[in-house]
DNA sequence: TTGTAAGCGTTATCAT
DNA sequence: ATGATAACGCTTACAA
């Protein structure tokens, strides 16, 4: 018997299924399309017998090299570790399962050159398009990409220099809608903590929309900006240090900020975790759930089990554990925002020309303990 | 210009790379692969131009076509939503990375059906080989896989009636560990609560095995199972309540229950995270994280922010959200199994023939308030 | 050292 | 209604 390396038999090629039905590869490929209009029962219930026999399946990769086409998407993922990254990639599965597709899920880990290799493995198999949540670094590595290249939609941040659709949050919306939350619940201190946002337009956004919300509601002096580098401890270290120094002043009774103090300093822990509202204490905007995390640990080893007395914690994202530590968030619509991404590359697949769209979804603000009194 | 449906040119293939360099195919392949030896420099030179030139990138599809073997393994993920699978999934990338292979990622959401869509998938994309953590609805969908099909590894569970490699924790020692971490602090009532484990063979281990431990220790009748079948709202609903009449009773100062209290009931509930150690009170054992998260949410909803200070928690799995409420988990070693599981299906694709071998790592008990004094 | 030609498993073209 | 046959882009004997 004919084997692979691996000892299993060989699989069975069309023309097998040919030979073992008693007529010619055509019959086969035409009955494998479902072009049944031209065709004798006979003839099709001998084809049907034979692919049962032999366990057929047609090979997709040989298809795809005589058809020019292989319904692979390439799906490159920034970090997976995020739980945005895994509720998109739902809608994104869900969608290309009604529209036939199949993704090829790449994962950068957040490492630059995890992305190019895999833009470029994902060239070498020939996707018909891609679905990019890029790490931002710029145009460079995604040139195969976009525009005159492989069709490619862009998810939750744009890239400069590259026209390609986009489907992600209404960040601007999203960013006020927190800070008027936080600022509706009178904190007074609001501190806006973002990664480094410079290259990621999606961060960059929600940085801005922060301060002109602040500025619109004429407290600039009281929003702050914090950046962290979550890819650089020391870094960490330092702002979180910052962060500290205005915790820790806020919450003296000596009123030694210009602030002050207008709350009921005394609150102890057993009030719970309902912390801080209207009390004059320190709110924290995270942009996104990574950074919420590192947040919360740090307040936890800081401040101890019951630091949410402490400071309030608000994120966009809406992790599984902001429910379980009553922090509020700002949920995505994530889902819908794999699922519009697929569908905008279907379109671009099957050749619309249009000019480059942005699709922005709004966010909902889910209030927890954390924010509300 | 020959153009795609898309609009953007077509790809150089080796052909136009022959002409460009003035030379035939041979060579050109040759040059892929590296077969530099015996290729004098100056054709080497003049193709290294060619290919620059028409930024040419051989394809894929065509390769593996021709050589059977496409370096595709596909990666079967039962629920990428369970922190387990993404850490799993890392091990797996980097070992795929080190061995040259790419690995087709497919995601079958806790949904039968999906697992087998993609199962048919991935041998219809003729990969080479597939790791599966399968949902374990038994093997007649894992039929084309393992034995005489495409070789394959198992992840964190075993599929009865199918032959192959498996790689997972070492279930009976972690259960073990943790039913002794909660003997040794002194509760009373412990609870262990997991999905149904009839069909999951690390579930039905870490049951038994932590029934084993509470006999051996000689206190079978303090240990319970609760079977929490998270798929099923009610049911869930149900086990919960049965859960809850335990707490409530054991809390009663009353002593209404045979175990009888011995801690110190009136704790408040500023005492802290440090639940009940020694106290005579329950701790509940989950059996994975997303039981974990499930009952730490109930258990929130119930007795409020401060409901470890009533009921402790430990659970095999380790996300995030543990460390920020502080509950004592056992780490599995998820990037070593997924390496493993790589280098494993590796070794099987180069056709190794050995029998059916089994990979158990070892878990690391990482104590937290919860379950500390 | 280099090139020619025959496939790999499909589909598309063109006869019959 | 059915079947040869020639591609698709690549690798690999086999020649030269």
């Amino acid at each position: 018997m004919n084997t692979t390396p691996s000892g299993a038999p060989r699989r069975a090629t069309i023309t097998d299924v040919a030979r073992e039905a008693g007529t010619g590869k055509t019959s086969i490929s035409r009955y494998l399309n479902g072009e049944m209009s031209v065709m004798s029962p006979e003839l099709r219930s001998r084809i049907e017998a034979a692919i049962a026999r032999l366990d057929y399946q047609p090979n997709q990769m040989a298809r795809g090299l005589k058809r020019g086409r292989n319904r692979l998407i390439g799906m490159l993922l920034a970090d997976l570790t995020n739980p945005y990254t895994v509720e998109v990639l739902q809608g994104v599965e869900a969608a290309c399962h009604a529209l036939g597709l199949m993704p090829l899920i790449c994962h950068a880990a957040n490492e630059v050159e995890m992305e190019r290799r895999y833009l470029q493995l994902l060239t070498t198999y020939r996707v018909e398009g891609v679905i990019v949540n890029a790490l931002g670094v710029g145009e460079e590595t995604l040139r195969p990409v976009g525009g005159g290249g492989i069709p490619a939609v862009l998810v939750d941040r744009s890239v400069d220099g590259l026209v390609a659709d986009m489907v992600g949050l209404d960040n601007r919306a999203a960013a006020e809608l927190g800070t008027r939350h936080l600022l509706d619940n009178g904190f007074d201190e609001i501190w806006f903590v973002v990664q480094p946002f410079a290259q990621i337009s999606s961060r960059h956004l929600r940085e801005t929309a922060f301060r002109e919300a602040m500025q619109a509601h004429g407290d600039a002096a009281r929003g702050h900006t914090l950046v962290l580098d979550l890819a650089d401890a020391e870094a960490v270290e330092r702002s979180l240090a910052e962060l500290d120094r205005t915790i820790d002043a806020l919450a003296e009774p000596a009123g030694s900020n210009p602030a002050g103090q207008r709350g009921r300093p005394g609150v102890t822990a057993a009030t719970g975790g309902a912390a801080a509202a209207g009390s004059g204490r320190v709110a924290l905007f995270a942009a996104n759930a990574p950074v919420a995390l590192c947040l919360a640990l740090h307040l936890k080893a800081r401040y101890g089990a019951y630091w949410q007395a402490r400071v309030a914690l608000l994120s966009i994202d809406d992790p599984d554990w902001a429910e379980l530590t009553g922090v509020t968030t700002i949920r995505q619509p994530t889902y819908d925002i794999g699922y519009r991404a697929v569908e905008f590359l279907h379109e671009r697949i099957e050749g619309v020309q249009t000019t480059a769209r942005d699709c922005l979804l709004a966010g909902e603000l889910i209030v927890r303990a954390s924010t509300s009194r």
